[in-house]
DNA sequence: ATCGTATACGGTATCAATACCGTATAACCA
DNA sequence: TGGTTATACGGTATTGATACCGTATACGAT
């Protein structure tokens, strides 16, 4: 075997973003980075359905036709959708999928997975905290976020400096980048 | 060699994004995706300075060092830049960067490419607003990012108001949670 | 040839953001 | 029990962002 192929497998291991191979939603392999993602070590994966990556049954089932017609088309298909971490966390992601068989494309998919919330540091959100960054990224003001939020403006910028201090950005445009945007959980 | 290497080379070459590996700046091995991406076909890539891929010298000059720190500390970066495609015409990409060698970032990394489509089509950004946007997802300020560019602050102010009224944001936050990401297609 | 837009720069005025100073409570953890 | 963190709020001081006013050049399209 030659050397292309060792190399282009250790890009996909090290790759700095998820990748995960699948046939009929079972995953076949993935790299470090899906693993890490979803707090598993990589051999408890291997063989595993989709199911338990999902936050419910529902959203595994809902998620199956999603695309299906646009893969059948244009053989990829992109979206964002919430995976379950291990412990329960929920992880959104940018989620992009490229069928390897048109006429039916959920017997061999690769797929890749960037998390929205760029968890650097395993930095973790309070509550507060994601409802002033879904406030930010809607482009409110303290002020404004305070009035919707019944706090004080100051307080508003509180939660602001310790964001700006967690994720070691210089303002909230550098924030608001590696983040994208946030949705309102919980 | 064994069964898993060889799938994970496939899923490197089939992944849903672009994908490439260099060594102090020379593109190793790509996948189909970045190839696609870029215009070109591999072979013509494989061995190429990534000088060809961006849109000018100073570019290629400005993002050596941009990440360098982050990839000592972390073994990771990421942002939003400018590519060039072999046409000339510039692609606005999510960049990630992970380093094999935490010491000497450039010399062994393994990057991923995400073209970013905006639902207001961000082809539609001038060169300067590109420039000025780069900047402020690095979260410079106008006048950090005038001096980057040889320009006055106010000018910088100019592009920075356009670019508000282009996508109907109020300010710098929204706009950068707006570009930061594309929208789920179809 | 005029219109629209991008570029580039100057001014002023106002509000927002950020960084400090301080206090206080509550939760959790070693 | 003391240390750390998140929460919440007050003050002040400085810098940045945004919105206006203006001028000017360049370029492409109708």
């Amino acid at each position: 075997m030659d050397d292309f192929t060792r190399k282009m497998a250790q890009a996909f291991d090290a790759a700095p973003i998820g990748m995960a191979v699948s046939h009929h939603r079972v995953l076949g392999i993935c790299n470090t980075s899906f693993a890490e993602m979803l707090g598993y070590d990589r051999p408890d994966l291997l063989g595993q359905s989709f199911r338990i990556l999902y936050p419910s049954h529902a959203e595994f089932d809902r998620v199956r036709d999603i695309g299906l017609k646009a893969m059948e088309k244009h053989g990829s298909y992109s979206d964002e959708r919430m995976m379950r971490r291990k412990d329960g966390v929920p992880v959104w992601c940018r989620f992009r999928a490229r069928t390897l068989m048109p006429g039916d494309p959920l017997a061999h998919l690769v797929m890749s997975f960037a998390p929205i919330r760029d968890q650097l540091d395993g930095a973790q959100l309070t509550k507060r905290e994601r409802e002033v960054l879904s406030g930010l990224s809607r482009g409110l003001t303290s002020k404004e976020i305070g009035r919707e939020l019944g706090l004080s403006p100051r307080t508003i910028e509180d939660v602001r400096a310790r964001l700006l201090r967690k994720f070691e950005v210089k303002n909230t445009s550098e924030l608001l980048s590696r983040m994208s945007y946030a949705r309102p959980t919980s």
